[in-house]
DNA sequence: TTTT
DNA sequence: TTTT
């Protein structure tokens, strides 16, 4: 692993609850929209706040435990790496998808 | 500004050289595309190198220093923040693009 | 500030509450301790948790801030970076200390 | 591993050649001291630039590689973890020292 | 779609 | 000295 080349790190809450999906009969994969909420003040002095929504997926073992242990709303901490893909969508055009793959993730004693 | 919530580290080579334009007569934005690579062994043994290009933008102070510092080939050290926007594209149809907006940049010595 | 090239990332516990130190009558430093717990399992497949104690200083207008909000107990996240300072001991010898210094913190939803 | 709860991440030069040490007929360890250089303007307008020297160690299999790749004067990244620990000096008073325990390393293109 |  |  390389995370010192790509490193993505995000604190932030769960939009929806974990989505785990099986692949091939025995292979998991769990998705999660994660919102951060950037707040700051503008040049009137009013208090802005800006809310980014990240696609991050979960592979392997820690795929089924975040499908576990998690759920909508939990306010989350999680390393990982930008990934950039590309597919063809129903049209036949080349779209891409960015995504951050988690490698660690945990919850805050919050929720 | 809120690194703690949103924080993107990359180190890689751009693929290009820097794009610098000016909006407003007098704000500089810098486009720059990086190259990840991440090297493993696969199951068989065979080592195996994986590219991902990201898109990176630089805004302020920091875009001009960025087209004049930085070339194609340049080995580079960035930290930034995940930024997911929308737009509608020529079709009509809305699109999704992921980028990081650079807060900090170094040069590596390599160059 | 120059994060990309000396920067800690925390997640923890402080032991005990904020300790706020007043300088030349109007500079605040906000002194916090924070236990980070590691836990694995060793080779006889037993839970190992190590604590990690760490110093962290935090100055300006974030110390004052810090110094409200904190509470011993209370589970952190925390940007910073590494000092390393020497000083004199009262039997004269030259020591050294090294410290966290703050540049962000955020206490999560927890308590 | 848990580089989510504790992990630092440096920019710099070595300041000496990597201290290669055996334990036990087979462990390795290998030290490095790692300067970072933060470059700043002070209140006169003046450019301070602040030295800091950390103290790095390498376990396992990545130590005889820091060893047999790295030479004082390279430019490196890491990323790894803060550990505190303790021990009595030779007056038998204890003494705390801090170091960077690397979990990756990487020499960039420069030297 | 979350949270404060 | 915290927390799970």
């Amino acid at each position: 692993m390389n995370s010192l080349k790509n490193s993505v790190r995000l604190v932030g809450n769960l939009g929806m609850d974990p989505e785990v999906k099986m692949f091939d009969g025995n292979k998991k994969l769990t998705k999660l929209s994660l919102a951060t909420n950037d707040s700051y003040k503008n040049d009137k002095g009013e208090r802005i706040t800006e809310t980014q929504w990240h696609n991050l997926v979960v592979w392997g073992a820690q795929a089924g435990l975040a499908g576990d242990m998690l759920k909508k709303g939990d306010e989350v901490v999680i390393e990982g790496k930008l990934s950039n893909r590309s597919y063809i969508d129903k049209d036949g055009i080349k779209r891409y998808a960015t995504e951050v793959v988690v490698h660690e993730f945990l919850k805050t004693a919050g929720k």
